[in-house]
DNA sequence: AGTTCCATGTCGCGG
DNA sequence: CCGCGACGTGGAACT
């Protein structure tokens, strides 16, 4: 890695086109060639990036970035304050739990959580627009097609409803209704899930994680 | 700024839950207190971070760094290699051009370049679920809602389609029809908005910008 | 390679 | 402060 703390200009030219007046920044140049113009402040993302692949070419005073797609960064330095580089080696890479694939698994194994007597059918039921989250059967042995999200918010709603749309097409499953499920469900998404007939819960994370337990497995 | 260059292990607890094993990393402090650790590669973005405002702790070798929602970030050091301080002063911030409302901007000056005979009514024509971004009267005196997107996608088809929905409802403007507008639509946004009734159009920005240019104004 | 969908999205604007 | 939509979204998973 390479880092570079200069009074600098930079101009983006790609999807769009920005500049970056005269002042103090850092450039951070990666093993992977990875450029990222950073200001003191502003959270951790860049005033200007580009990312890997690229060729970058050095003059006097200037890098010229540029990518395979055609897009350029250019660096005007005015003064460099502060140089160096220094070996890091590989990253073993970041461990994550608690996303939506989580969410979903524990939600597969105890379906009477999202509804009582909700029974599963299959996990990532296919359609022709992509797998449904979970298809189940209710306490009156409809079936249910039930998308799952961190956040309900509008967007979901809409998903389930095309999936809704092509599995209604089709009459293996009998009628299906639609059951939005998320940790928090946004007023717009219940109105709207609401206004086309789709049934929304939220569950608790915290909870479900609890059933799931190594202790409780025991039994 | 402050940049911290270490052996450390990481770990974030918050919206989830993530570690970091041993390895050499760079550990960036800024002005605002917002704090990040790099590899060296994987793009811009940080492997951890926590953004402003929030608290940071030092011990001997750990940092503990808290946010007002408790969300943790602690960073252990087990070996440093490199560490510096700098002042930065303030950033004047980046100028961008070429986005989504100077897209808006140009097609509400030259609608005719969108479709032959289209005559603006009004930009930004609210609606009880937003604004839409043109309203238009077609060649025949039929009301025209018209999308504009930079990239045209199924979620701005589906975005018009509640629009149109909401200003049909009301028989003010007669029926109203949907155009979708982008500098490129992608294949399933095309077929949804065809079935849907609704026109989608292509338009080059770069033609539009020449239009707009101050040569032409003279005349 | 193209497409879809998630994200500790982040960011900015308006109510 | 929340809601909502744009973003040079980036990135991964899957076709």
């Amino acid at each position: 890695m390479r880092i570079v703390v200069a009074d600098c200009t930079v101009d983006y030219d790609g999807r769009l086109t920005a500049h970056l007046p005269l002042a103090t920044r850092l450039v951070m140049v990666k093993a992977d060639g990875c450029v990222a113009v950073h200001a003191d402040g502003g959270a951790y993302k860049p005033l200007n990036w580009m990312n890997a692949p690229n060729y970058l070419t050095e003059e006097d005073d200037r890098w010229v970035v540029t990518n395979p797609k055609g897009e350029t960064l250019t660096i005007l330095f005015h003064a460099v304050h502060f140089e160096t580089a220094m070996e890091m080696g590989e990253d073993p890479g970041l461990q994550k739990d608690g996303v939506e694939a989580e969410l979903q698994r524990l939600l597969s194994e105890t379906p009477w959580e999202i509804e009582p007597g909700l029974v599963l059918i299959r996990r990532e039921y296919p359609t022709p627009i992509g797998p449904v989250d979970l298809l189940c059967r209710d306490a009156d042995g409809v079936a249910v097609a039930v998308e799952i999200k961190r956040r309900g918010e509008i967007d979901g709603v809409e998903q389930l409803t095309r999936y809704l749309d092509f599995l209604n097409r089709d009459d293996r499953l009998g009628p299906v209704r639609g059951l939005f499920v998320a940790q928090a469900v946004k007023p717009q998404a219940r109105t709207l899930a609401e206004d086309r007939g789709i049934t929304w819960t939220e569950v608790d994370y915290d909870h479900l994680r609890g059933i799931d337990s190594p202790v409780l497995r025991l039994f």
